[in-house]
DNA sequence: CTACTTGCAAACCATTTGCATAATC
DNA sequence: GATTATGCAAATGGTTTGCAAGTAG
């Protein structure tokens, strides 16, 4: 993982290299995205970059992830019923998706390429992307039963809440 | 794979052991559901439906769509810039996903829910539903190279465009 | 300097909801 | 016959877009 200095000159040349002009407010959108683990809507990105560039717009925040997802720098995640989520790792991996808390927790799993290749292998399908989510009850709500749906909450930063079961195994 | 009498006086019972009334709208839009491959939008039910039930409305698409999802007999699948489609299948499975044409195929693999279950044990994680999508290119497409959107295009029934590509290995 | 971006507000569009009428049980 | 469902139309809400003013290269 890049230092913050070097986050931010990487994002730079990425944003040069495909021919979009790094200005701060998408340096500042995009180091909050590729760094966070806490797989944030649109709104909770407004909510955390407002507080560097009061002035920034939701309308920028949504281009900014077009231009991401376009240079293949994140994913979204949607699902029935609630806001389209990111997600900056591109690595195969799969979800863990807590009904109760709502986090997401990215899993790194060594088999998973291998039983994607096959699939492509038996079915005849080239695969150039893919996305496994497991939803369920994430082990922190089923010991404490006080799943907290704090997600919606704005003001508190990458906290260890989130750092603590997120990319076991990377 | 009930025969068309036994699917619908089995959508009826479900229907009625749930608290529901079984009318005929209800019925068609299940029916039809239920018994198709092509995980069909909501318009796209909409537009089958009407050739029966011209006055049907949408409004009794959405509702119902809701009454099928709450007594699990259907899963809902969004996916960025495109509208949500319905899956009647609800055993364990992967989609193959052709970005040229959009047809979503359902596979079922003979390992995968022993790789869930291993996943859920070492992640501590109680899974209650899955979702697993590849995206690529379906044979079909790479093979004749001239892929078709014709989901769009209301007025088809199932036809075997679908049928010859779906549920592989059931 | 020029072209690309921003921020604002209005537009979009799939989905949901309110309500009077109609149909189920 | 009481209650639930339908169909219409209006509302919703996340996301997109048009445009004048601002800024990067």
């Amino acid at each position: 993982m890049a230092e913050s200095g070097d986050l931010e000159s990487s994002i730079i040349k990425t944003f040069r290299n495909s021919g979009y002009r790094a200005t701060p407010q998408r340096i500042a959108i995009s180091r909050y995205i590729l760094s966070t683990h806490e797989h944030p809507t649109a709104q909770k990105v407004f909510s955390e970059v407002k507080k560097d560039h009061p002035t920034v717009s939701l309308a920028t925040i949504y281009t900014t992830i077009k231009a991401l997802k376009d240079m293949g720098m994140l994913q979204e995640l949607n699902h029935p019923q609630s806001e389209t989520r990111l997600d900056p790792n591109m690595e195969p991996h799969l979800h863990l998706i807590c009904s109760r808390c709502e986090r997401i927790s990215d899993w790194m799993d060594p088999e998973m390429e291998d039983f994607i290749a096959r699939v492509s292998d038996e079915a005849d399908f080239v695969v150039t992307g893919l996305r496994f989510d497991l939803k369920g009850i994430c082990k922190r709500c089923r010991d404490g039963g006080k799943g907290d749906r704090s997600l919606a909450a704005a003001g508190e930063s990458s906290s260890a809440k989130d750092a603590d079961y997120t990319a076991v195994k990377v």
